[in-house]
DNA sequence: TCAAAAGTGTTTGTACTACACCCATGC
DNA sequence: GCATGGGTGTAGTACAAACACTTTTGA
């Protein structure tokens, strides 16, 4: 029997959307392109994937390249088929989204290859291929993960107050919501627990530090977005 | 440039978790193999992608050849890429889901391959490849899917009474629900609607056919999981 | 003492839960 | 008339929404 590679196959890339927190800003991984197609326009950063490796290790090597980090978060998210997606053939690409902390992207920036730059997500410009598209759909999963996931884990620091972790609510769900009642629902869920320490060195009240409690049953979170727009 | 599929790609295929409902009992297509690998044992129906076909061509050829029909509801489920789930070499898998509604399944049985049957889904027996993992996936999906996403409309004839539509619920969900409240969840969400018609000829009050509402606001479809096990 | 954000409760309303009773039909 | 499911109503409760006041800190 002949091995599968010998027959005509779609060439199958991994491209990326990966998220960045920084500053109540929520931003993504763009790509300046040099080469044909799309030569001087914006894609995502992407990779055909080898014969020997897993999705995850392309999502590495691609992560490794671009970010100079790898072994983020990281979550499949759908696989794209259109026949014209590439102009210059058949390509099925596999997208994941990855999220990146401010602490850990602070660092980036040193490592970070000269030709990709963080873009605010709401300023998003044309991106060549399908990624667009792409990452749309990976805007939305990431809207409607954190309503029953705490993917805050991801996005913070290990410390953070509460103001933090309910900014980064209201930066990801382009929304705003009650500060008290959002404190509230996130401390029964005991999706994270205090530290006893402060953050000094405001111009106000010292306020708590938090960590996340990694002992949580993540099935007990789920937290509803109210109609309203806060106070 | 040479073309993308001259360079080694891994195959590529797509796999289908086909559910089917009748007589409250969810059941899934499977294959009883005729050749190796894991020839005489069971798996999902599948098949290589053509350098010309979408996935959902592919999923049409594949019902097509095993069913008899396609045009069912379609859903990309998950890509499975683990290096040794196919003994042949690499290969990817793209899985999808569909839904057979009890009507077109009757007529599926005289267009079903020979090869294929119906199984419980509480009754699954071992499957090749990596399709348990793809199995339980699905299953898993379409029990997320149906809390907060008309289902239904795919699962059931074009009228049907609102106990029909309570079995189903409470068969996918392998649960019981109280038949009082889910009935005033539903109609209160206008995800079906009454035809004035009645189900004659039971041995018991004849009840209200209902069909699905067509226009329906998807997004304030959501229905909770009592713990209770209803009365 | 002022600004700015942190921290704490309370009231109100809605919506889910857990129930029990009557109704229509065929045998 | 009786068995079998179909159809309707209601009290209690839990939780979310809306909202106001006090506290701490640095300038």
């Amino acid at each position: 029997m002949k091995p599968f590679h010998s027959y005509r196959n779609p060439a199958l890339a991994i491209d990326l959307v990966v998220f960045g927190y920084n500053a109540k800003e929520l931003s993504v991984l763009l790509l300046k392109r040099n080469e044909e197609p799309f030569k001087g326009g914006w894609t995502l950063p992407g990779a055909f994937i080898q014969m020997d490796e897993r999705f995850s290790d392309t999502c590495s090597r691609i992560l490794r390249t671009k970010l100079g980090m790898d072994k983020l978060y990281l979550e499949q998210l759908y696989s794209f088929d259109d026949p014209a997606r590439d102009p210059r053939g058949r390509a099925i690409s596999v997208a994941y989204y990855a999220l990146v902390n401010p602490h850990k992207l602070e660092t980036a920036a040193s490592t970070m290859a000269g030709d990709v730059e963080w873009v605010d997500c709401r300023k998003m410009p044309q991106l060549g291929f399908d990624h667009k598209q792409i990452f749309k759909t990976a805007l939305q999963r990431l809207r409607s993960k954190i309503l029953y996931f705490p993917v805050g884990f991801e996005l913070l620091d290990e410390q953070f107050t509460m103001t933090e972790l309910h900014e980064l609510y209201e930066c990801i769900l382009d929304t705003s919501l009650d500060r008290r009642n959002f404190r509230r629902k996130i401390l029964d869920s005991e999706y994270i627990l205090p530290t006893g320490m402060k953050r000094e060195g405001l111009q106000n009240r010292a306020p708590e530090l938090y960590v996340f409690n990694k002992k949580l049953k993540r099935n007990n979170f789920q937290l509803n977005i109210p109609l309203s727009k806060g106070q």
